[in-house]
DNA sequence: GAGGTGACGTCGT
DNA sequence: GACGACGCCACCT
């Protein structure tokens, strides 16, 4: 089990609506870098692998990953749909939509 | 083996 | 409060 593969499983929990944080993930799998779980959702995109990648922003709220995406808005539609409100590429109520792994999951 | 890079975060100015 | 510098650690030249 890599910790990649780690990563991809506290992303499919996200609920829908919700989202998380580089850090809370890094901090829940006790990774020691945010920069891990980032670096692990661009493996997820290269290998082809379906997570709601969108959900996942940094810690500002900020949609810092939509450059990874196909298009320029596809990550904050995406976010949109989902009934989360997006401006300027920032998750808008940001910490009313957080979603902390660390105390929903085991 | 050394150096550079990156979907980040924190601390100091 | 905004900006820059540094730390972080796996991966790729």
């Amino acid at each position: 089990m890599n910790y990649y593969d780690r990563v991809f499983e506290v992303v499919e929990q996200i609920p829908f609506g919700k989202v998380t944080t580089y850090g809370a993930i890094a901090d829940f799998l006790a990774l020691g870098s945010a920069r891990m779980v980032g670096w692990a959702l661009n493996q997820s995109h290269l290998m082809g692998i379906d997570i709601p990648a969108h959900r996942v922003v940094n810690r500002k709220g900020e949609l810092t990953g939509r450059n990874h995406f196909p298009g320029d808005q596809t990550m904050a539609k995406r976010l949109r749909s989902e009934g989360i409100e997006v401006t300027d590429d920032t998750v808008v109520n940001f910490e009313g939509h957080l979603w902390i792994p660390a105390e929903h999951l085991l």
